[in-house]
DNA sequence: GATAGAATAGACCGATCTGTCTTCTTATTC
DNA sequence: GAATAAGAAGACAGATCGGTCTATTCTATC
């Protein structure tokens, strides 16, 4: 019933997971993070791979309405796409960047039909439909394909920068997204015969 | 000193940790797969983390092997770039892919500092490289830059065809690709001010 | 055939894991 | 104040983990 409880269970042991791993970080550990006793955890959420999900799912919109609310000051949305990737890039610079915690996850869960790695999915799929939003709303041709290639390099920037350490994945990402965009416009103006 | 244990234990290995995970294969699985006294894998390795930096070097050194050669029949380095990427698309067809085994390394293995990550922050500096020197011999303008960025892209579409099964992101790896190859192109034919 | 080195088989250790259960305390609500 | 529900604390179970050790068997070389 208190959310406050469930929300709590559910910020430590994402803080666990990011810098630690699925597999690595044990239940009395998050317990004890958050000091609270083990069945509360079991009341709440059944099992630990249930407590996962939870926190992928509540991780995967966190980060999209941080990515959103970091653009939203952009009334164009060809600058709201880009302005995405400088997001990533300030992610990827500051202390806590652990890397994507989807990529974790569906690393540690192999299974496709398992409930974690479907979750991680379902963030991509988020991810992708973002972009998706902006590309219509900018108009540009061919949104579909583009909103995936961008979502593909925002992943790779991602599993990058969690390698070398750096954003320059993410300004490179920026880069590559901003050549995208370029030649979508440019095929959008040649093939639009609209008359007026 | 008989290698055919050592990298029967290898090959073995490697075939379970890319599809159940590391930390999710136990040391007991691996030698009955291998059909291999506990011994033997102490004797060769030292310890599990060791085993798994031997699998994830042979795993690094085998795949570039395969690009490598897939594309070797190729005179034009262009062509051989963009030939990377249909090995990509074509390897994510596959039905052992199991996604990067070098991504799922740095998830379980968090700490930078630690082999296995190491190693795998080797495969990608090695998979740079061998885009790094077909850039090179394609002379292109700012191979270096180029060749990071193709690495991340290659990065981005072994992420993403983990997680939707199909070897669309490679095909659109491909896409990309193309494009900044095309650019840079074009770049080094306007900078390119050689007299003859 | 004797000997030395390597591999096998498996008992064993301490630690850790997820998950269950019980007991006690606290807080809320009637 | 009594009753009900929720949480705290921790013992406990059953399994598995990585790793060590010993005793035995195999193999290759002299």
């Amino acid at each position: 019933m208190p959310p406050s409880k469930k929300n709590h269970l559910i910020s430590c042991a994402r803080r666990l997971f990011e810098s630690e791993g699925f597999n690595a970080t044990g239940i009395d550990r998050i317990l004890e993070e958050a000091g609270v006793a083990k069945m509360t955890l079991y009341n709440n959420f059944g099992s630990k791979d249930m407590l996962i999900v939870a926190v992928l799912n509540d991780t995967s919109l966190d980060i999209l309405n941080r990515l959103t609310q970091s653009v939203a000051h952009l009334n164009d949305p060809y600058e709201q796409i880009l302005g995405i990737f400088d997001a990533l890039a300030e992610w990827h610079d500051s202390e806590d960047f652990c890397g994507c915690m989807f990529q974790a996850a569906v690393a540690e869960f192999p299974d496709p039909e398992s409930e974690p790695s479907k979750a991680a999915q379902m963030h991509l799929i988020r991810l992708t439909e973002l972009f998706k939003g902006m590309c219509i709303r900018a108009e540009l041709d061919g949104a579909i394909t583009l909103s995936s290639m961008l979502a593909m390099i925002a992943s790779g920037a991602n599993c990058t920068a969690r390698q070398i350490r750096t954003n320059l994945p993410a300004k490179q990402a920026r880069q590559i997204a901003e050549i995208l965009l370029e030649r979508a416009c440019a095929r959008r103006l040649t093939t639009d015969n609209a008359p007026f």
